[in-house]
DNA sequence: GACAATATGTTATAAGATAACAAGTGAGGA
DNA sequence: TCCTCACTTGTTATCTTATAACATATTGTC
């Protein structure tokens, strides 16, 4: 149960980030989503790390591929796949992160480093629930939460 | 305890902003914070309803009472306003609100009406708990969270 | 092959936020 | 009193983030 997500261990990330595109790969063939060559080299972007990119260092990672600099073209493929589930957008960073749960119908939290800016998403359907909770108790008609929490990681709480 | 937020109820709005500006005057007096004239104005402007604001909402308020329109000022304030929590940033919309709980050391959830913007501010110490306890788990030190969820107000989902 | 729907390319600009430094203000001590 | 230190505000310029609007290309379907 309370497996702690990658972004906080020491792992091989190449399989990480492998993972998580045979993942989305698996999934647009499924439903029939269309991971087109920019989406997916953007997915790719963002699962190179732990790190949350912002739209414009997702351009710049773009960019070194050959193609000009042009916004729009990275805030669409980043809306899209925040869309569909392939990321996630953290608010607090005004930044995006590749969606690394294995499956599409979890409510995720988001723990944010302070120090080392490593995000880490995990699923929470307890707080979830509660918020569910609350929501009612005020009569709201929840159609979409954000969960994020900022402070230190393991390690950089270890090294401090 | 289920006391639905005045953001989404009738009220006598002019009462309710009186009562956050009193409050914040008292808490300041008593806790020896400079809540200044640009402070307080800008406390106000945010208090005048329960949509959230955005900076440059704030700053055109500000420069209709006869200054220049400069963005650091506003910032400032609201900069100022949060940190000390007599406002919080609704990081979905990159807006401010005002705090409209009474007491200083709630944890706060903040419900987004899609249809007519309105933000409630409500305490959700069960999600606080929650959330805590999912730190606990991935060995996360846990210094702030931000809890935000969007859908309809009892009164727009009513209405449709 | 023609068409509709979807996706991408392109230019320009809007919206949000901050850096850096100057000038004013105000409370407490010499 | 007046000095001075800390804090607050004023000001200019700029940086970062995001989107509007329209042209072109690609893809799947009939």
């Amino acid at each position: 149960m309370a497996t702690t997500p990658a972004a906080f261990c020491n792992h091989d990330h190449h399989a990480c980030a492998s993972q998580v595109l045979a993942r989305a790969d698996a999934r647009a063939r499924a439903e029939g989503l269309r991971l087109t060559a920019v989406r997916r080299r953007v997915l790719e972007i963002l699962a190179s790390g732990h790190r949350a990119l912002g739209a414009y260092e997702v351009l710049d990672q773009l960019a070194r591929d050959g193609g000009k600099r042009q916004p729009p073209v990275a805030y669409r493929a980043l809306d899209y796949l925040v869309k569909h589930g392939f990321a996630h957008r953290i608010q607090a960073l005004n930044a995006f992160a590749a969606c690394t749960e294995a499956t599409p119908d979890h409510i995720p939290a988001f723990f944010i480093c302070d120090t080392c800016q490593s995000v880490a998403e995990t699923p929470v359907r307890a707080v979830g629930r509660a918020m569910q909770d609350a929501a009612g108790r005020i009569g709201f008609a929840m159609e979409a939460m954000n969960l994020e929490a900022v402070g230190q990681c393991p390690a950089c709480e270890g090294a401090q």
